[in-house]
This record gives C-alpha cells, structure tokens and sequence, in this order.
DNA sequence: CGTGTTTGACCGGCGC
DNA sequence: GCGCCGGTCAAACACG
C-alpha cells in the first residue's frame, strides 16, 4: 500500500515538474491524501469497536461468573446441593453461550449476515427473532450436536392447533409446557414493507382474509430449521396501516443468526414474563409480576394461548416502548419501558435460558421454583434494557450492537450506540 | 429445476 | 347440526 502511494506521489510530482498540468494533479493527491486519512480513521474507528466489544465481553463474562456463584449459593442454601454439571447445569451454560451478546451462535456462519443486518437496518427496519432454545431445556443433553435428534422428536410434534389444545386440557404440566410453545408475542410496529425483517427465514404458507380486517393475514413458518415450530402471523393494523402487526408464536430450535438475535432475547424476554404470570393457577387473572404493575394476559376466542403485545410504535413520542395485553389497553395497565437508569445487568440469557415453563425436571422442584422467581425477578430488567437499547439505539448499529449493549450496557453504552 | 408464493380446499373449534 | 371463523395444507404457479 505504501509502496504503491509512493510511486503515485513520486509520478505526481514528477508530471508536476514536466507537465503544466499542475492542478490536476494537485486534485489528486489532495483526494489520495484525503482517502488516506479517512481510512486511518475507519481503522481508528474499527479498533476504538473491538476493544470496546471486548471489554463488554470481558463485563459479560465476569458478570456470568458472579450469577452463577449466587445461584450456586442460593441453590445451597435450600438445603439442595447444586448438581455438579447436572443437565441443568449444562443447559444454563448452554443458553448462556448461545445467547451471549447476540453473537453468531455458529461460528461457521459467514459474515454475510452481517451484511445484511446492516444493509437492512438501513432500511430501518426492526430485527426481530425468538432466540432461546427453549425447547432445549426439555432435552437432557440439549446443545447443536442433538439438534438433529431433536429434529426428529419435534417431527412428530409439530403442533397442530387441536392436538395442542387437546394435551393443554391432559394436565396441569403439559399444558405449562404447551403454554411455552403456544405463548404468543405481538410485535406492533410501523413498518412499511410487507413484513419486517427481523433476520430469520420465514416462508410463507397461507394467507387470509381475517374477520374485522380488510387487510389479509400472512401466515409464516421459519424455514431455517425443517421442525422448528416458530410461526408468526403478519397483518396490518385497521386503524392505521402503517402499523405491522406481527404475532410470533414458539420457540426456534435451532441456532440463529446474529441479525435476529437482537429482537429474539425481546420476544423471549415477553414471552417468559408472560409465562412467568400465566403459569400460575389463575392463568387469566391478573398477573403479579414481581415488581412489574399488574397486566392482563390476553386469552381471547380465537386463540386460547396468552398474548402479550409489545408496542414499538410509540417510541418516537417517548423514547421508550409500551408493552400491554391487547384487552387492556389502559394507562394503568400499560408497561412503559423508557428508563435507561436501571441497573445494567445482563439478564438476555437469563430470559432465553430461564423460561421456566419448559423444564422438564419434575424431580426438581425446588430448582424450579427458584428459576421460577429468578425469571419473574429478571424478566422486567430483561425487557426494559433490551427493548429499550435495540430500538432507542442508532438504527446503523441497531442489530450489530444492540444486542450486545442490551444485555451488557454500562453507563458508556450510550455513547456507543449513537456512534 | 429448486425454491418460494398464491390460493382454494379442508379441518377443527366454537357459538347458536 | 349448522354455519362461521381461524388456521393449515397442498397443488398450481412464478421466479431466478
């Protein structure tokens, strides 16, 4: 590179002693001399964001540890040795390394999702996913090498809504555990292409005309994964048109890409706060969600599965979001997640890898209890910090570091996102 | 030719 | 039992 800017300069200024074509060549180097200084400084940049994303990995992985510890001692302290590499174990560490900082779960996936992430924020356009292998809590020995077994035991069930309803109504477990699948995300949001991007791979499978709704209802199916159970329905909001209406249903059971982990940990987080009331004995009652103000969960005719209905809509006016079930859309009931000041911890994982519902260790109920009320407990700070960060954040940087400010931000992660 | 979309048919739940 | 409705299936079609 030197070598080659050298010889231009040294033509440059030969022509200029030869030639009168001074200016010309003078425009040249300025603009050689400009590149160059405007690449050292994207080299400055890119630097500035590597050390500063291994500092938030550094902060991550300490904070990590430090959970891991209290969870050791508070699992001790009920008198219930915390299993040495239990399943359990495994699976937390499991969810942690898939969840962290919305990195690539799979090293081997090319940089091309990067791309497009950043191609498609561009557009302004919300990313969105469920992230969390919740269905891999219910394996013993979940993690990539037992997708493909676990392929095979979602092959047979694949949930059809009857068959579904039918074990809802089999038994208190089987309905907590269709519950998880079944729970329901509602994305509201403007958006003016068809459907947002939210980079997973959906493919289309139907569409209909819903009661009350001149616009058509889109049905999708993530494709990315032969058996994964995610869905999600699309439809215009009638009021406004402007508004996407994207309900996503279940789990991904299967590793995603980077560009959808930024929404993934939020519709998980939604997800698990909603489980974490609608589990209870009074699934319709009102919810008490540790510190959260009650909301209502949404069991409507059509569909007998809670709802829980983000609002992203309202973030130009406040800078934060809402979150409400769609039957009660009241000021008090109404969740606003504008605050910023909350203590930063990183709860993303803890959303994805505690959805408590989908633990199969009937054996161990004390462990679950206790994830119940950790997730109940992190499941408010999860939402807030990461709603708050991936949509009040630059929208350039939105899903490269969103996901990884949501989850790790300090008091610098401001800074950070408006770069 | 493979992949994704469209669209009418079909199915099950639910209310009357 | 019947009709309505939401959701899914699958053949036909479009597209690269």
């Amino acid at each position: 590179m030197e070598d080659v800017k050298g010889c231009n300069v040294g033509e440059g200024k030969i022509n200029i002693n030869e030639t009168c074509k001074c200016s010309e060549d003078a425009t040249k180097e300025d603009e050689f001399e400009s590149t160059k200084s405007e690449m050292r400084g994207v080299s400055e940049e890119n630097l500035r964001l590597k050390t500063l994303l291994q500092q938030i990995e550094k902060e991550y992985k300490s904070l990590q540890m430090k959970f891991m510890d209290i969870f050791h001692q508070e699992f001790n302290k009920n008198g219930n040795p915390f299993p040495e590499k239990s399943c359990f174990d495994q699976d937390q560490e499991q969810e942690l390394v898939s969840l962290r900082l919305g990195t690539n779960p799979d090293p081997t996936q090319p940089k091309k999702e990067d791309n497009h992430m950043i191609t498609s924020t561009k557009n302004d356009e919300l990313k969105l996913g469920l992230e969390c292998n919740l269905e891999g809590l219910t394996d013993k020995n979940p993690g990539p090498e037992n997708y493909s077994k676990k392929e095979d035991d979602e092959a047979g069930e694949k949930w059809p809504p009857g068959k579904v309803l039918k074990t809802q109504r089999s038994g208190d477990e089987e309905f907590s555990q269709t519950n998880v699948k079944r729970a329901r995300v509602c994305v509201r949001a403007k958006c003016d292409t068809p459907t947002m991007n939210d980079g997973c791979q959906w493919r289309k499978y139907g569409q209909k005309i819903a009661k009350g709704n001149p616009c058509p209802r889109a049905y999708y199916r993530c494709t990315a994964s032969p058996s994964c159970p995610v869905r999600k329905q699309v439809q215009r909001c009638v009021e406004d048109m402007s508004i996407l209406i994207t309900t996503y249903e279940g789990t991904h059971n299967h590793p995603l890409p980077l560009s959808a982990t930024a929404m993934a940990s939020t519709t998980a987080a939604a997800a698990s706060m909603l489980l974490s009331g609608s589990s209870t004995s009074q699934p319709s009652a009102t919810t008490n969600l540790y510190t959260l103000p009650p909301f209502h969960t949404n069991y409507s005719s059509s569909s007998p599965f809670p709802t829980i209905t983000l609002d992203l809509t309202t973030t130009a006016t406040h800078g934060g979001f809402s979150l409400y079930s769609p039957s009660s859309r009241t000021p008090a009931t109404n969740l606003s997640f504008s605050s910023m000041e909350s203590n930063m911890v990183p709860t993303v994982w803890g959303n994805g890898g505690f959805c408590y519902g989908s633990l199969p260790h009937k054996n161990d109920q004390k462990l679950q209890s206790y994830l119940e009320k950790f997730n109940q407990g992190s499941s408010q700070q999860a939402l807030t910090e990461t709603l708050t960060k991936v949509i009040t954040s630059d929208p350039n940087f939105r899903s490269v570091i969103a996901a990884a400010i949501s989850s790790m931000a300090t008091s610098g992660g401001e800074n950070l996102g408006q770069k």
